[in-house]
DNA sequence: GTCATCATGTAAGCCGTTACATGATTGC
DNA sequence: GCAATCATGTAACGGCTTACATGATGAC
């Protein structure tokens, strides 16, 4: 789980690792809370595996030309946010990680890799966050996934027999239910507008994404109307 | 996480590993996989910590005592459960426990513990699905801190600055967020009905009024109904 | 010169998992 | 006697956390 944010997050941009950590707390804190104890550990894991690698001298600006952008732009923004201080650039200690080809590689197996075990719930939410830096395709394979995840989720509920017979416990699984049926919608919405936006090969015979609304929307909600409201074409397939 | 599910598994009647397991897995699996080899572990945690102790001899009937029916009745209906065998019991090996009066403390004292650290949510289902065993006063406090502990979620997100930029990010967040909202409602409509039914002490003085609605979007699912019965929620809009 | 912050790292430990080892009981 | 199931346990490991140790840099 951790890799891939490191990943997604390096794929912008090289970063050292006290920038990347301070950024996933950031814009990830609300279901992420690293720590250094790991993502240290993590970054050594990675570069060994060849998946990133240190950056000679991100520091002043340029000479570097791979990067094309000067790297570590990070800085101003940082010292924008701490407060009116303008801040000269000129760390030595630190150690800017770029991502390497295999680090691509890696994070688009990432991206797919089978979260049925632990935290599936969170590792979708991160995996979601971090892949518009991927292909279309992954990206629709990873929805597509998530969707049929839930789906079983749902027919599971349907069919288990045993729950526990106390109101909470049931309460609490009535609300399950109908919280994974909007997640359902929500992440077929996603598909439907992904489907819209780039009408790839490998749709199915039938499918057919035509509805003509409007596409062009692509600033605010995502969903341009299979988002959320209450005309929602409820499935209600998967029964038996 | 698994003492406070074992605890609350052994509140109701004294059970063995293995039937302990089974049961978790067969009730909770949609939010929880043990494995034997955090479960036995953790039982000898709990033995040692006097928590709880073997019981002697829940074979055959009634001799024990102290537990008034006879103990392992779990065994006929897993029995049914595989399919016409009527099983003779009288396994010898295993061992039975049973919850102390420490325990059924230590039980309360978890159903209170911070999660905010790791696995919030999946900590609070599993608590809300034990709950029941536990006293009026204990249950209406864990609902309250779920309350606030998704108040103060829904604050964070509301001025927090640093969201990633690309469009899954923000339908992401904007999904979270709504998801959070339902919970919210969910839970005050639980604390509503739990007030109804257990007008206990503690209300402070002005207590106010059952009108808990204060978003725009108030739905009735929820119903403080406090019958609870099967006025089975055909959704008329599907909006939950 | 000292303090706050930036920056990197190590050590110990928690809590869970998988995989393996062992053995009792019962049905056939 | 053999297999299936019941039943208990151990070992190794994984990933992440907290707490600690270290040091460079820049502001004042």
């Amino acid at each position: 789980m951790l890799e891939i944010a490191v990943l997604g997050l390096l794929k912008e941009q090289p970063l050292h690792g006290y920038e990347l950590k301070k950024r996933l707390s950031e814009t990830l804190g609300f279901l992420w809370g690293v720590s250094y104890g790991s993502l240290y550990p993590a970054l050594r894991r990675l570069e060994r595996e060849g998946a990133i690698e240190v950056v000679a001298q991100p520091l002043d600006a340029s000479p570097v030309g791979f990067a094309a952008t000067g790297s570590l732009k990070g800085d101003l923004a940082a010292a924008r946010r701490a407060g009116a201080r303008p801040a000269k650039p000129s760390r030595r200690t630190r150690k800017a990680y770029r991502i390497t080809e295999i680090g691509n590689a890696r994070f688009e197996s990432l991206l797919l890799t089978d979260d049925s075990h632990a935290d599936e719930d969170k590792a979708f939410a991160l995996k979601l966050a971090f892949c518009a830096e991927a292909p279309p395709a992954a990206r629709l394979e990873l929805l597509e996934r998530r969707r049929l995840a839930l789906l079983g989720r749902l027919d599971r509920a349907r069919r288990t027999p045993g729950t526990r017979d106390d109101r909470y416990s049931r309460s609490l699984v009535e609300h399950r239910t109908r919280s994974t049926q909007r997640d359902l919608e929500w992440i077929e919405g996603l598909i439907a507008s992904e489907r819209m936006v780039e009408p790839t090969a490998a749709a199915g015979p039938g499918d057919a994404p035509e509805s003509a609304e409007n596409t062009e929307n692509t600033e605010n909600t995502v969903v341009p109307n299979a988002g959320d409201d209450q005309q929602r074409h409820v499935q209600e397939g998967a029964s038996r």
